[in-house]
DNA sequence: TCTGGGGTCCTAGGACCC
DNA sequence: TCTGGGGTCCTAGGACCC
């Protein structure tokens, strides 16, 4: 494959404990950690000093968001359940979710980037894919145009990776992190990537890992000596020959600067498992405020739904998910809490629930009355 | 004191139509 | 009457990502 194409990616590095750091400058250097609700806020005292919630007061079911590395030095990552790192780091600063401020951030990084080369790719609220194929400078000033762009914007520092393709890229820019730099020509793959680990590669998660590994597979280059038919065998048709192309560093998605929501849904995580009969005007009320934010989010940005579908998790983890198309496309909240009703009535209540979902998908531009065409009947006398 | 919330994409079976 | 293949829509579940 030629290197006449540039792909960069640009990652944010420990982008919302950056963020909160920003606002609370004080706590640079110390164990910090995101997670938990409006009332772990910071209380000002009267002497204008901040107070902080510690780890330890956390109460609830909730993971966390993010931690800084001195945090992670005790042991604690994002995604641990907040009451188990609790446990690990007490005293470590514990500080709400704040998306505001991050969506904030989030935009004057991506204008940023987008000032240095317009072609972009949003991937998430902290990084971006940026076509930089027809820009004049080498790739090195390229990158270091996006990093400053970005520190200048936001104060906050990024990682950049350049490569022939976005899968190439991704890879890079996790190369050197925090605030690096990586470029990546195709030559460089045997040696740059071949050793890295299969579950870097953005796609193959837990499960297609451990499954690799059970085939004694654990590297990307150890991927790339089987033979697809092997890959086949064990992964089926599309997974198998996916995992030969990735694993030879080939991928030619393009960067696509405009995409389309393809649904919209809103979850709860209860602080309590509710019964279905004990706890009815509990799982009611928050049912019906669920599909009011489901509402007002398409109607927000101007969307209806013809699909309306809820979610639950049981008590025992199971999750189960009931969706109905309808006629019609909607976006008010009556009409969603109609059908995800019908939707609900086809579940066994049996077991406590943890979570309600509501989400609506197939969706269409309000304003753009397609949808559901009344069938043509031809009477015959 | 187990395990958040908001997404995308894929698979697979059945219905239904041509 | 029997047989069959392709395409599309619908529903449920699951892997994966940030």
């Amino acid at each position: 494959m030629p290197d006449d194409k540039r792909i960069a990616h640009i990652d944010m590095d420990a982008f919302f404990a950056s963020c909160e750091l920003s606002q609370y400058p004080e706590l640079r250097g110390q164990a910090m950690v995101v997670a938990g609700r409006r009332s772990d806020a910071p209380r000002t005292m009267p002497d204008g000093t901040r107070e902080f919630s510690r780890l330890r007061d956390y109460t609830g079911r909730g993971v966390l968001t993010t931690a800084t590395y001195e945090a992670r030095a005790l042991g604690v990552h994002s995604g641990m359940p907040a009451m188990k790192a609790a446990r690990l780091a007490p005293n470590a600063i514990l500080l709400p979710v704040n998306f505001d401020l991050y969506r904030n951030y989030s935009r004057l990084f991506k204008d940023a980037v987008r000032s240095v080369s317009p072609t972009i790719e949003d991937v998430g609220i902290d990084e971006v894919y940026a076509d930089v194929s027809q820009l004049n400078e080498a790739s090195e000033k390229v990158a270091r145009n996006l990093k400053s762009a970005v520190f200048e914007a936001t104060s906050l520092t990024c990682s950049v990776g350049i490569a022939p393709n976005k899968l190439l890229a991704k890879l890079c820019s996790d190369m050197q992190k925090p605030d690096g730099v990586t470029i990546l020509r195709f030559e460089d793959l045997e040696s740059r990537i071949w050793p890295m680990a299969a579950g870097k590669i953005n796609g193959i998660g837990p499960k297609a890992s451990a499954k690799l590994e059970s085939l004694g597979i654990t590297t990307i280059g150890e991927i790339a000596a089987r033979d697809e038919r092997w890959l086949v065998e064990h992964f089926g048709r599309s997974y198998g020959s996916w995992l030969r192309r990735v694993s030879h560093g080939l991928d030619d998605r393009p960067v696509v600067t405009h995409s389309e929501p393809v649904s919209m849904s809103r979850e709860t995580t209860f602080e309590q498992d509710l019964h279905a009969v004990r706890h009815r005007q509990e799982l009611g009320a928050a049912f019906t405020r669920l599909c009011e934010q489901v509402a007002l989010d398409l109607q927000r940005k101007g969307y209806l739904a013809r699909k309306i579908g809820i979610k639950l998790r049981f008590n025992d983890f199971q999750t189960i998910t009931r969706d109905v198309t309808l006629l019609e496309p909607v976006a008010d909240a009556k009409a969603l809490r109609n059908a995800a009703t019908q939707c609900l009535k086809r579940v066994e209540l049996v077991k406590s629930i943890r979570l309600l979902g509501v989400k609506a998908s197939n969706l269409q531009r309000a304003g753009e009355k397609k949808g559901y065409e009344s069938p043509q009947f031809t009477l015959d006398f």
